[in-house]
DNA sequence: GACTGCCTTAATTATATCATAACGATATTA
DNA sequence: TAATATCGTTATGATATAATTAAGGCAGTC
């Protein structure tokens, strides 16, 4: 699960935000000073800080400007004075979001996992890694190859399946006949790139509701097919 | 620059917002129809979306859960009550950020500044990435072979491709017919160079709003094209 | 070893795109 | 303003490319 590490001088405080971060099975750690803060900000990896502005030592928005510079993820800036946001915008830190006391505990759970999602929905690189491919009514299980059109499944070979799943992790990507014959067949095999025309037919007939009109896979006509997302 | 889709049905506010956009450079289209707004935000390809939470048509919570399906793109939600905004949150659609009216444009253009910086820092600059040109309203990317004007998707052929991205990335520099035809059909190529002036014609077609004064490719009298930037 | 299903190849049909030409429009020059 | 050169527009037939279908061969399975 997710690590937080939260900079608040206000133990109540502090302990009030780990403990309902807790329950949403986040590990939390607190650190009441600015400059110890910073230390720890930097040297362990967390997914996600909160911030304090009034802070013995560094104050958030120094805090927040030199934890930005070397890492990515979000912040949270929590404030006693709802103008002070402005200000703290105004400074271009980085902050991801902003929050003012007092705040009820589940709105600052809700910004967490908000901001989190949002992280990883950015950060792991989408067409990889993904087991599962699911666009408009087209669900592509990698893990077991088997694809569902409208809930419904279909049976594909196995080049079929490759030749679709390639193209689907790709999306908008144009590749020629070529390139697919090479990526799918292989460097060195020689052979005929028609191949690769009759298999997208092949997987048209199976996915495609008017073969004519795909709304899948796309001839681009004289370059090659694309995945239309 | 980036480029914006509103999708709000209240006039007034569409226009308050894209004036202060377009004040800080960027480009902004609006759409005032819950579905067309939702063709439109997939067939674009915008950086960011604003979206109204009451719509005619589709409304704000599922055009927020059908862009997400397929855009990784910040959306920022426009709401009449404060209320509201949980609801949204607790729905999980996917949204970045909630702003209520009435609100102040500075802060409307401060957050969309946040939403794009950060989405640039997670995912760095994915224009360049992208292979990407993007000049007064028209964009042109490389890789998937397709072309905006103002937003609106317009297909081209292989050719017509080919001359405009050729021309768009050399602005400024005027060919000649003939270089034109020795670059793009190849030197041995034996032909009429007035295909040139044809395509020419062809593309004018799909990305000028009035093809006898065009505003991308020129013609200079006597000498060839240029694309105008 | 026969059967089955998949892949490949090849041949045929369909279609999109392109090049050409003819004509009309517009800018340049005298 | 008239003449001329250049460009814009349109339609059409030719060509290149893709879709479709069928058949042969190969590999795996029983």
């Amino acid at each position: 699960m997710s690590r937080i590490l939260i900079i608040e001088d206000e133990e109540s405080i502090a302990e009030l935000e780990k403990d309902y971060l807790e329950l949403s099975n986040f590990e939390v750690d607190i650190e009441a000073d600015g400059d110890k803060g910073l230390q720890k900000a930097l040297a362990g990896n967390y997914d996600m800080y909160i911030l304090d502005l009034m802070l013995p030592g560094l104050d958030g928005f120094e805090l927040c400007k030199r934890i930005r510079e070397v890492k990515n993820v979000p912040i949270l800036m929590v404030t006693a004075k709802k103008e002070e946001i402005d200000k703290i915008r105004g400074l271009g830190l980085g902050a991801d979001d902003y929050i003012t006391k007092p705040f009820s505990p589940s709105e600052l759970v809700a910004r967490v996992k908000a901001h989190l999602a949002r992280y990883d929905r950015l950060v792991q690189s989408p067409a990889i890694q993904k087991n599962e491919i699911s666009i408009r009514g087209l669900r592509i299980d990698k893990a077991s190859r088997r694809v569902w059109i409208n809930g419904e499944e279909k049976v594909f070979t196995a080049k079929e399946f490759d030749l679709l799943t390639f193209l689907a992790e790709n999306p908008n990507v144009i590749f020629s006949k070529e390139q697919l014959f090479e990526t799918l067949w292989g460097e060195e095999s020689i052979g005929d790139i028609s191949t690769v025309t009759v298999h997208v037919n092949k997987i048209r007939e199976k996915i495609e509701l008017n073969t004519s009109k795909p709304q899948y896979i796309e001839t681009i006509w004289g370059v090659g097919y694309r995945f239309k997302v």
